[in-house]
This record gives structure tokens, sequence and C-alpha cells, in this order.
DNA sequence: GCGACAG
DNA sequence: ATCTTGTCGC
């Protein structure tokens, strides 16, 4: 059923997907934009999904920071029927509509939004941190809580350190890096979204981890925030369609 | 047939 | 991502 769903997926869209990815590609700018210094507030985006009468269903959830105060400032969320299934590589595809539409709603304009995926470190540097730039036209940021092996290339774990961390070199180019935010805890995987450098991104993603978790603090309220919109909607029943 | 596989 | 109990540690 799911396996037939995902092969219809692959021969109607990967081709167009692809060529989506390779014109978007041509725009990336890794330029330094942004610093940790100028940063005044940041948001976490993540998404969670259920099954509702036999549809799939997800919830966006964006979580405004005021970096200073460690404040929440805003926050918004998008519901809907999820009709892209999960391919690797093409993750942004099946996230971005709620993630367009939660964006929608928001007053605020973060300085930089920081997603749980990847951004550079993909095989056509568009991971869905990098892709969103696009449409958020904001600096971005990608954190990835596994590994997205690319070319057959393995990462080497960093010291057990609270800022450790090493490059991951492919065919000579830094697509990003394994992080340790906390010690003894496993490694995230931090690569420029757009619009940012990596040491950039490197500074502002640590800025924002505390002893709560491995994850900058607005992409794990984010993602406790999903779970709690879901349960909320799981609950009642019903979301705006 | 087997392994890989962000979320 | 999601399905799930207990369990180790700050």
């Amino acid at each position: 059923m799911q396996v037939n769903h995902i092969h219809d997926f692959h021969l109607n869209h990967e081709d167009a997907f692809l060529n989506l990815q390779m014109e978007l590609k041509s725009q990336i700018q890794l330029t330094k934009s942004i610093t940790a210094d100028s940063l005044k507030t940041c948001a976490g985006v993540d998404l969670a999904y259920w099954e509702e009468d036999g549809e799939s269903v997800g919830v966006c959830s964006i979580v405004v920071l005021d970096v200073n105060g460690r404040n929440i400032i805003e926050k918004v969320h998008s519901v809907g029927k999820i009709n892209v299934p999960y391919v690797p590589g093409f993750l942004a595809f099946r996230e971005l509509p709620l993630i367009i539409e939660a964006a929608k709603k928001l007053a605020a304009e973060p300085d930089v939004f920081l997603f749980d995926g990847n951004g550079y470190l993909h095989h056509n540097h568009m991971g869905i941190a990098t892709h969103a730039s696009f449409f958020l036209n904001k600096p971005t940021i990608g954190i990835a809580k596994t590994y997205l092996r690319i070319k057959q290339t393995d990462f080497e774990m960093p010291d057990d350190r609270v800022g450790a961390y090493t490059d991951i070199v492919i065919d000579g180019e830094v697509y990003g890096r394994a992080l340790r935010t906390r010690q003894g805890v496993k490694p995230v995987f931090l690569s420029c979204g757009n619009f940012i450098d990596l040491e950039s991104s490197y500074q502002i993603a640590m800025s924002l981890v505390n002893q709560e978790s491995r994850l900058p603090i607005p992409v794990r309220l984010a993602d406790l925030e999903t779970h709690a919109l879901r349960k909320y909607y799981q609950e009642n029943k019903k979301f705006a369609e």
C-alpha cells in the first residue's frame, strides 16, 4: 500500500523535483549576511504527523524566539493533509507546503530560521533548510539528528566536548559539520541553509543550545509544540481545511 | 536478494 | 516521522 504510493511518486514526480532542485541550487548564496552578534530573533521549524480517517495529516509549528531574553515572541502553526510521501533527498517537497502556510501567519520577521533536517548537506545541496530559504527569503540553518550519507562518505566522530566538531568534506568540499552540542550525547549534523556561512551557522546554533536538548532551543520548542498540537487535534478530531 | 534511508 | 516500557542520570 504505502510502497505502491511511493512508487507512483517516483514515476510521476521525481524527475520534476530533481529539476527544481538543480534550478534552485544555482541560486544558493552562502555569504555572511548574518552573525551570532547581530542576531535578534530566530525561529525553529518542525512538523509532526498522524493518521486520521486513513489519511496522513501533519502539523507544522514555527516558534519565534527572542535570543537575548530567551523568551517566546510568537508561535504559529498550520495543519493539513499530507499528500507527498517521504523519500530521502526530497523531504522538502513533503514538508514545505505546511511550512509556507505557517510562515504566512507570522507577524514577526525572524532574522534566521533553524530547521530539523539538512541544508547544504545534501546530494544536491538542496536539503529542506536550503530549499525553504527561497520561500522565506531569510537566512536558514539545517540541524539534522541523524547522518545523511552522501557519496559513501562517512562522518568523523567529533571529540566529546561541547562545541567540538568535524567538517564533513565530500569531494574536497565542506558540506557541513558533525557537531557536539552537548557532552556525552550524540552529535547533530549542521549545515548552511542559505544566505549564511557555515561559521555563522555554527556560532548561532551553539549559542542556542542549553541543558535540555542537543538541539538548538528554537527547533526543540517547535518539536515540543508539534507534539502538543497533534495531541490537541487528535482529541478534538478535526482541523480546519 | 540485500542494504540504504534527513524526516 | 511514528509505534512504545522501563530505565539511567542530572
